[in-house]
DNA sequence: CTGAAAGCGCTTACAG
DNA sequence: CTGAAAGCGCTTACAG
């Protein structure tokens, strides 16, 4: 029997009881981890399934168990930015293969627009989803927050900020790594470090601030507000903070930056303004993202364990699904030394 | 009333029925479109949808019309170079977009390995996915054959190699952008045009570098395999074939690259050889990815109309879902003139 | 260990 | 135009 489109309908878990010669209930209950079935009983079901290609209806199924068995991957930020950004590949891949690894389908949503963001809401509080993998740092999301507040599973990329501590969140350690390169740049003999930051109101931007700020503090150079400039994680931003650094500082001899992004930014301002990296001025990034290799002279940068935190984002979410309490995982750093500083 | 997690429990059809006053059939009839509806029912029952909050239970839909009201998106090529392309994240995020002003959601999947891609295509061809968008232009691709020999609706990124004409496809006039490259390259008076070709098992591949060589014979420039590198749309393939060109054309004066990625390589390789772009050698990319912005010069390069062509994709395919034919839709490409060339 | 039965939330002929 | 009813393919107590 063929539908209009030709494609044939599959069989179904009659086709397998009838096939092997047990009722539809027996063949449920081996289907569902086969809790109380004869082994006979188990065999012949497996053999009929075999035969039949027989593949689960997930419909069905999520309409009695009340699951979908699929999770949400939901981007909030202002799209453009993560669309840019080189970090967000890594990161989904790592977490479709995460959760193909439990057979659980990823739906990519995104949230751009506020009518979107009303959309995206419905569809997931409606349970079309058991929970969702959230990329939005940004302080005060709407919909993280409305998620929350419905009680859908939630793990976020990146500590969110002012969400008190009910929360999932997998996050690898910005502080430290920020601490690790500045103090690598200051063993260089620098003494002029300046920094690009991330935006303010993201962990990531603050985090590595604060790191950035505590190490020159512990080495005894005082702080200056001239060494630091804003970015918004963005290229062009990165070229743009350079700039003001280079204006207010120009006897700057490092720059931390934020984002491999960034910093391909912070090198072009600065090879237009006729410095030498690393010679002149030694430039430090930070994910080791694909744009860390893209620049001339490839990056030194912090390695963001993209892996892990996609693995650890998925098994996190998993458990809260399965009932557990929400958790915090915070992962290493590690310092990729290359040829710009 | 709430489940294990703490999330309420939907109203249903039936919630909303008792509360307009009719029978379910009735909600449901307004639901899908409201034909045989007199406008006091309708009215009342739309009413009682915003009072309840009411949100269709897709599964119970999907379990009984056939569909899943759902749809993938595959990536069948070997990832890494995909997740490097920063095509693949305009060409996601456009299909995504365009996938949910139809409220139909999109599914991620990769299909690097052996393994998954017999899951996949299991999972596919069992019908959790009314249909695909096909991110493989590689011929032979053994998951395309099989998703078209099961009559899954499909639509290809790029026309599949040897195929027939069986499978739609949305693609950029390739050969034509590659034209158009060329004889600006000529009208700039370089004479000695070297390429940087695609992988020659893809469309782009091919297509891009016949129009190349059409435009050199055209202008009586004889052909010279010298001139000729291929790549496979990498970064570091790029820098490879910039070095082969160098070395067996020392003459040359400007190269057309298949892909902004590779030009990035190329560009590299030419500073390292001490050639100025675009003084000394001129250099035209292809894509407009975002790629080209970050280049120093700034790239001049083809545009591929991305928005067109994710947009035209999912129409294709909705199309298809819906009963109609496979079509194929070839969008025209554009010049961005930047500094490179 | 196993079968019969109820029911998940919808859609769709079928009568009227 | 509308209601009553069947049924989509599953899971899960409930008896036995």
């Amino acid at each position: 029997m063929h539908t209009a489109g030709g494609r044939p309908r599959p069989p179904t878990i009659h086709d397998v009881a009838r096939e092997a010669g047990v009722s539809r209930g027996t063949v449920s209950r081996v289907l569902n981890g086969g809790r109380n079935v004869s082994t006979a009983a188990r065999d012949a079901v497996e053999a009929a399934i075999l035969r039949t290609g027989y593949v689960v209806n997930r419909h069905a199924r999520s309409l009695i168990t009340g699951r979908s068995d699929s999770v949400g991957f939901l981007l909030t930020e202002p799209q453009e930015r993560f669309f840019e950004d080189p970090n967000f590949n890594v990161l989904l891949r790592g977490c479709t293969e995460a959760l193909a690894a439990h057979d659980v389908p990823l739906l990519l949503m995104i949230a751009g627009t506020e009518a979107e963001r009303r959309r995206i809401t419905r569809y997931i509080t409606a349970g079309h989803v058991d929970g969702v993998l959230l990329v939005s740092s940004h302080s005060g999301d709407p919909v993280a927050v409305r998620l929350r507040e419905a009680g859908v599973p939630l793990v976020a990329c990146g500590k969110p900020i002012g969400q008190g501590t009910k929360v999932s969140y997998v996050a690898a350690a910005d502080r430290d790594g920020a601490r690790e390169m500045v103090q690598y740049l200051l063993s260089l003999g620098r003494r002029r470090v300046g920094t690009v930051t991330g935006p303010l109101d993201t962990p990531g931007g603050v985090e590595r601030l604060a790191g950035y700020r505590e190490v020159l503090a512990e080495a005894g150079l005082g702080a200056d507000d001239r060494l630091i400039a804003n970015g918004d994680y963005s290229r062009a931003s990165g070229e743009a903070a350079a700039e003001r650094l280079l204006a207010e500082a120009p006897d700057l001899d490092a720059v931390f930056v934020a984002s491999d992004l960034m910093a391909q930014g912070v090198l072009a301002a600065l090879q237009r303004a006729g410095r030498r990296v690393p010679e002149d001025v030694a430039v430090g990034g930070f994910d080791d993202s694909p744009a860390a290799l893209a620049t001339q002279p490839p990056m030194t940068t912090i390695r963001q364990p993209w892996g892990r935190i996609s693995a650890e984002m998925v098994r996190v979410l998993l458990a809260q699904i399965g009932g557990e309490d929400p958790a915090a995982v915070i992962l290493p750093t590690e310092l990729v030394h290359r040829a710009s500083a």
